[in-house]
DNA sequence: AACGTTTAGCTAAACGTTTCGTCAAGGGGG
DNA sequence: CCCCCTTGACGAAACGTTTAGCTAAACGTT
């Protein structure tokens, strides 16, 4: 692959005046210029990025560590991370930590290795987990987003799961539901904690009261919320309604409920968090909390920018309000049947 | 950052040794190999990628160039694409063309200038465009999946389209159909274009034809196919199946048809091509044609290693069958009403 | 004892850029 | 007319690795 020498012995000119032509950092003739982007087209010559890097010290790539792409949340984020990323001119080193904090931190490792201007972390560990996180980073900017709690010595960009459970366990209760089971999270992440506690919350501030029936743990993923839900649904008394943590948790709910014979909302009704694009293709249409992952995803490559760039402020922690979106899924009990 | 030197100075070794140790290319005394390895834990060394890349005259860098990472089609074949790329040692580099052949182009270009191992992509153009891509790659192996027309000077790995098209409207033909209609792709994309190809094909060969008001054109996009399957649903005679070219305008199709007031078997059957997690959580459950994605992604990364290692021969295309998964989305057509 | 061989480690030259300092030529002010 | 400043171009030294080639010590053979 042709170089930078090879372009200049083309063009009749020195290496510098090539650098300079494409750098633009130092005035070049019109004449020379000419010379120059002529030899580049004839050798299809493009500039070697990790030589550029190397000399330069920077890179124009940032790593971005997600848990699991194929969850439409993360899909959406990873989409709006790469379309702001690339519009400040980075490229993005993509990896999947599959959920696993050991390979979470070999990613780290490896953007550290790479390079890369800074790296954004939607982190899968617990609280412990998280907290390593910035020795990981070992002097290279990283921002986490999502499932990050507070005392992190990182930029941190999250959710107001609080909010986001309080509005979707508000209005089941709005509704008039009185017996409502959730299908929680894995219990030592900060985002399913947030929104056990919010749900918990809002109940006894009502003085309801969760059998511990009523209560069941899934990993996030589909298959788990279908178990739970069937569990749920066989449970007595039969709750009227089902707070589910996440988007792929409300996917098998819904299965649970076919499974069992019932119907959403006639027999049960079901919100859940995190909105996704199917949600209003579904019948019924599903009630869900909408995160801004936009905004998410635009502050999370702001506060890098701000880091790449030299910024040595205490770590900020920005937290995002969530809204609810009212769709076919939630309605009042029906009366005792 | 600690350097190489800075290792070997805290070692009392020289660089030389200290590479030695890293890549165990050559034989270092344990004595030495303990110093080092205590010396890179108390820096917190890691090597530069960027110079060792340069060094070495490649990288552990793969390229992926996708349309949109939000269709799930695609978002699955990312997914597979990374975890074998990561099997194999590579980490990708994530670049999404959004539709447009011209910052495909940018892309392929920039991969090229990070010096990535290879590159993969699904072309987002047409034929024209397509036939284009190997003359960008300029030397850089590139693999094209999926939408990639016969000819091209690439490797390339796509779905029997044809196949597909034709597992679905002979399904739809054996429920009893004869009034099915369609909505198609993008006209200029190869997999458009196939995928038609195969449903005229079937149904000439029943001596069956389609009206004009009976075939429709999408873009691949959810919003489209809601407008396409409204004009559809009020053609007259009203067509008692749809064959829908991809998995988003399902979703479209699916919005129409509620809007319609009708139901799904009951008045209209639907089936699309690609398959897609949720198409069993739907109501009723969608029955689709599948694409073998991790086959698919296996033997891109496959045949881009191949060519990493610098394999000559001449272009490979391999073609993968799909497979029908029946669920409910289709079913007998009701007699005359 | 002299000689090759092996071995463990080192020196130094690349890799393809960027950039600092230099230099020659030209122009303007005194 | 001389000097100095600006301008456009260049030479060369980095950046942090890898690796070919070397050195010196240790060893085994005659």
């Amino acid at each position: 692959m042709a170089t930078m020498k090879d372009v200049a012995k083309l063009a009749g000119v020195s290496v510098a005046t090539v650098s300079s032509t494409l750098s633009g950092r130092s005035f070049v003739s019109d004449e020379l210029k000419q010379r120059v982007e002529a030899a580049i087209r004839e050798l299809g010559y493009a500039p070697n990025a990790m030589a550029s890097g190397l000399k330069r010290g920077t890179s124009s790539l940032i790593g971005l560590i997600v848990p699991d792409i194929t969850n439409p949340f993360f899909t959406e984020l990873v989409h709006c991370i790469q379309r702001r990323a690339a519009e400040a001119g980075f490229v993005v080193l993509l990896g999947v930590s599959d959920d696993q904090v050991a390979r979470e931190a070999e990613l780290i490792a490896l953007m550290r290795s790479h390079r890369v201007a800074g790296t954004i972390v939607i982190p899968c560990g617990g609280e412990q987990d998280c907290m390593n996180l910035s020795r990981l980073a070992a002097g290279m900017p990283l921002v986490a987003a999502d499932n990050a709690p507070p005392g992190m010595a990182l930029d941190t960009i999250v959710l107001d799961n609080r909010m986001a459970a309080t509005l979707a366990t508000s209005h089941l209760l709005s509704l008039g539901h009185k017996i409502i089971a959730t299908i929680a999270g894995p219990p030592h992440r900060f985002v399913s904690h947030e929104r056990f506690v919010g749900f918990m919350t809002v109940l006894e501030s009502k003085g309801l009261s969760v059998g511990a029936d009523h209560v069941k743990r899934g990993d996030f993923h589909v298959a788990s919320a279908r178990e739970a839900g069937l569990a749920l649904l066989q449970s007595a008394p039969r709750p009227t309604a089902i707070f589910v943590a996440n988007n792929q948790m409300l996917i098998g709910t819904m299965q649970a409920v076919a499974e069992m014979g019932l119907s959403v909302p006639h027999d049960v009704s079901v919100i859940a968090i995190d909105d996704f694009p199917w949600a209003a293709a579904f019948t019924p249409t599903l009630t869900t909390v909408r995160q801004p992952i936009d905004a998410l995803a635009e502050a999370a490559i702001e506060r890098l920018k701000l880091r790449v760039g030299g910024l040595q402020e205490d770590p900020c922690r920005i937290v995002l309000a969530p809204e609810l979106v009212i769709r076919q899924s939630c309605r009042a009990p029906l009366e005792d049947a």
